[in-house]
DNA sequence: CCTGCACCTTGACGAACATCAATCGATCAA
DNA sequence: TTGATCGATTGATGTTCGTCAAGGTGCAGG
């Protein structure tokens, strides 16, 4: 393993605050693995004995029921996933598959729990990101329960929109449809929510997305610091905990009124 | 605040690992407050100054986006709430609404968070709670996106029927409205949902549900313990996360497959 | 170059769901 | 008792969404 590497697993919100000694504990057994694309890292149900921390690539979390999925997030570095179930030491509720080949470091979740009895900042530190976590999926359902899917995509492209910059420029990260399956529709549905925004001046060619009339978009889409994390990207943060902090910092400013 | 409420809060997980000196720092400056049914607690985007225990009554966690509005869960006693954005300092994403008369211990979330940082024992417990909460709202998004009305439905109540001592009757703990805020439906279309049901043997009467061929609904539900936290009553544990660690025992016990 | 394949798109149709309006039943105060 | 109110239900209707089938486009391999 690259020493660059393990300074980026330093820099993680989660341990840029313990002391030296007790990162070292944490990654004593850790290792880093590669996987090509397409490879399902965790099946939902399996239990779960590592933090897994993505260095590189991207991975889908998702849920099944039936004959039913559905995607719940899609991961880019450097992100941190599964803590919830290794802090209870119990079975993922979600699979986790590689969308593209992806470096994952893994530690030991018995480490991770023995460590956060020992180390308070350390727990501190989890219980920080767990609740970042928490809120994501908060967002994630107010979404989905109050929101048409058209106003789901207008929404998900002003965020996206933002954290690439600001530019009236978008490229999608990923496959049509997996953001589909992350919006809660169809791909069929996906592509005639995109044909009906055209008339709010969005164009679509391939990967890439642009936007002429940037206000006739939001008046569609309504966004709102209750449901969208709009944090920036020049923010260099790669933690849910950390982001939300951001978020509440902007709601109080701006003094967002419901 | 008699001593007994206190013995409550003590008895909660979150609580019962600290010592007593760490729970009398805790408390310090917390206090019991009662409200009337229909009161406003904490409005979406409010900032979030304590960490609230429903010792009595219910409440109701909702949020709004335009003039929608959904209901995101129904607390019963012993629960805490708006922890996350305690741990954060965060503002809140729900609003909290009594629905009956209800007391409510509530402790300083600054007391919280220092707490937090200088008792690993405590810190840890927080995160097993809030793991506990983030796998709560996964099991909630997952029978959102993968489910049907109907199969919400069914679901809720072969749920319910469990917590509530597994009988073939079950009484509706709130009116059908915020059951229906909760599953995600109106109530009109709530109504239909459980009119759809009688022909898999299923009969409200007013608040009271009767099942005669539970065999036929759960055909129809397909619970899944990946959704579905079935925790039987008899386990008098009052925290998502206790909750959580039952349901993947049994899951390794009962050797859930795919 | 063609062929096959994966991904996306489009159209047609039906299922799931929301909305609006009317009605019923229970509760409660006058 | 009467009238009013609130919650639940039912029917009619339209919107949203999923499903099925048929193209279309870009790209890799033969």
């Amino acid at each position: 393993m690259r020493d660059t590497d393990l300074q980026r697993v330093r820099a993680l919100p989660l341990f840029s605050g313990v002391s030296s000694d007790v990162f070292r504990r944490l990654t004593g057994g850790a290792f880093l693995q590669r996987f090509p694309a397409g490879t399902t890292l965790l099946l939902e149900g399996d239990r779960v004995d590592f933090l897994y921390v993505l260095l590189d690539g991207t991975v889908e979390l998702q849920g099944a029921w039936k004959d039913r999925e559905t995607t719940l997030a899609v991961l880019r570095p450097v992100s941190t996933f599964i803590l919830a179930a290794v802090v209870l030491d119990a079975d993922g509720l979600m699979s986790a598959r590689t969308l593209q080949r992806s470096e994952i470091f893994m530690l030991s979740g018995e480490v991770i729990r023995r460590t956060m009895k020992e180390d308070s900042d350390f727990a501190f530190a989890v219980s920080q990101e767990l609740a970042g976590c928490y809120r994501g999926l908060v967002r994630s359902i107010k979404s989905q329960k109050l929101r048409t899917g058209v106003e789901r995509l207008a929404n998900y492209l002003i965020t996206q929109r933002i954290r690439q910059g600001a530019e009236d420029k978008i490229t999608l990260q990923y496959e049509k449809r997996v953001l589909a399956a992350l919006l809660g529709m169809t791909p069929e549905n996906l592509s005639r929510a995109f044909a009906s925004l055209a008339s709010h001046g969005v164009t679509v060619r391939g990967p890439t997305v642009t936007f002429s009339r940037l206000e006739a978009l939001e008046r569609l889409a309504r966004p709102s610091p209750l449901i969208d994390n709009h944090m920036p990207p020049q923010n260099r943060i790669t933690s849910k905990g950390e982001s939300e902090r951001w978020a509440s910092e902007v709601a109080r400013a701006v003094g967002y009124a419901h």
